[in-house]
This record gives structure tokens, C-alpha cells and sequence, in this order.
DNA sequence: ATAATTGCAAATGCTTTGCTTGTGA
DNA sequence: TCACAAGCAAAGCATTTGCAATTAT
């Protein structure tokens, strides 16, 4: 059947073609954050042949259409998951990179605030912590 | 005199080259936050040979003495500024570029609870806020 | 003196693109 | 059919690096 991503696409009216498919099941069934470079192995297992130059074009496409989210962590390449409907900030693992998503409405609502102090509408933001675990 | 920078390069035991003081003192007056390409725009006018490799070489070296600090925005090359004795983070216009510094002690105070909750120590963050300009 | 730094150009790593052939609606 | 997508290799862009010549301590 049809993964989360490929209904999206129809959705949105993105042309699929085998690849595209492909990536957007593999992309459904990650529940990490892989990079462009680990998702192209993924997919290669099923399609050997696929160019990972048209993984470059697809996540970008895909983003583009706002079905997935691009990340650039500190010191990592680009790294990408399906787009969700809650908005949520990551917590990375400065030892293992190991990522963990976060919600904090406090936070959110003191954003809106601080930009509008400062005379602006807040339209994005990037919120990253870097941390390490605490052994207990 | 000796730029702010300069003296911190002594402080630390950076060793000084003329290439690095003029690195040094450019860095220490400019109140904006400029990239390498700009940054060697800058210094070029007063020393018409000096390499961009050096300029790249110089801000790698006074980052990682802790001397000034390096920040990634969203779809932007490095740019730096004078690592300052208060934290703070930045507003980032979507439509100029325009960078404007911000301090809250209240989402600074949240995002170490955040990662205690997640079983983390914090150890470093990145918030940015991207807006627009209200027009009044 | 001599270990570190510079300038240059070549190399790198990630990402994009031109072009020819293949393909989805 | 035929505009659009894929594959390949080449190009791009920011940044780093090897090496011979130069410089700071």
C-alpha cells in the first residue's frame, strides 16, 4: 500500500516515478533523522541503480512541498524527517548525536513575544540543545 | 594601541602574526557580523596580499581559542563576531539580513529544564529567530 | 635557529546542474 | 505524446590542506 509520504505527494500533486516512491516509503518508515548520504543506502537496497543525485533532487523537492524537514545540526551534513503536524525542537546527544524531539509551548509563546518586542512577526525559528546524558 | 582581540590572543598564548593583528583589529571594530568572504573584503584594504586561506585559518584559530564566536544561520555561510562576555542570541530579518542581538533569562532558564527533564545536561544551544519587520 | 605561518593552488565534501535517455499521466 | 524525471559525470561553493618560502620568538 501507499506510504504516509506518496499520499502526501498526490495530496500536493508531486509527480511520483519509482524513486520517488521509494524514497517516500523509506522516508515514512524512518523514525530517525537520516542524512542524504544514509538514505540513499537505504533505498539502494531496494533499487540498486538509484542515483543519489536523485535523492538530492527528491528530498529537496519533497521539502520544497513541505513534506519533510531539513535540519542542519551543528557540524553534521543536512538531515531530514517526514514533516509533522506538531512543530517540535530537538535535543542532540553532543556524544552519540543521538536526537530526541521536544515540545515546549513556554518557550514558543516567549519567542512570539521577544521578536515582537524587537518589532518583528515572527515567521521561524531554530532552536537546538546540545547536550549529554546524565548518568544516574 | 592593541585591538580587544589582540590582547586576548596574548592572554591566551595566540601567537601573533601581522596577518592576525590586522584579522584581530578588524574583527574588534566591526559591530556587525561579518562573513569570511566580507571579512577579507575588510582586512584586504590594508594589507592588499594577505590570502583568504589565512583569513579562513585565522577565525578557525581565534574560534577555537574561545576569542570570537561562529554562528550558521539558515541559508547563509559562517559568519562571525567578538565572542562576548554576555550570552545572547539572535533575531534574524528574512527580508535584509539584518541581525539583531537578544538576551531572555526566561527562555534560558526553560531550555536547561527541558534537557533536565530529558535526562540531559545542557551543554550548549542555538536559538534564532527569523521574522519580519512590523511596519508601524 | 627553528617551529610555526603564509600564499598559492589544488583538494575536499556536500550539493547542484547540464545533458542525453527514459518514463509517467 | 511529450513535458518532466533519472542517471551520469562535471561543475559549484565554501572551506581545508600540501608544500615551498617566509617570519615570529
Amino acid at each position: 500500500m501507499k506510504s504516509d509520504i506518496e499520499n502526501k505527494c498526490i495530496e500536493k500533486g508531486v509527480r511520483l516515478t519509482e524513486q520517488r516512491k521509494l524514497v517516500a516509503k523509506i522516508m515514512s518508515e524512518s523514525h530517525d533523522h537520516p542524512d542524504v548520504d544514509e538514505l540513499h543506502k537505504r533505498v539502494s537496497k531496494f533499487d540498486s541503480k538509484i542515483s543519489i543525485a536523485t535523492v538530492y533532487r527528491t528530498v529537496k523537492l519533497f521539502e520544497e512541498a513541505g513534506i519533510i524537514s531539513k535540519h542542519d545540526f551543528k557540524g553534521t551534513k543536512a538531515r531530514y524527517e517526514q514533516a509533522s503536524h506538531e512543530h517540535h525542537d530537538h535535543l542532540i546527544d553532543i556524544n552519540t548525536g543521538e536526537i530526541t524531539e521536544f515540545v515546549n509551548q513556554d518557550i514558543e509563546r516567549l519567542q512570539e513575544k521577544v521578536a515582537e518586542k524587537l518589532g518583528y512577526k515572527l515567521i521561524d525559528h531554530r532552536l537546538e540543545l546540545y547536550g549529554s546524558k546524565i548518568k544516574k
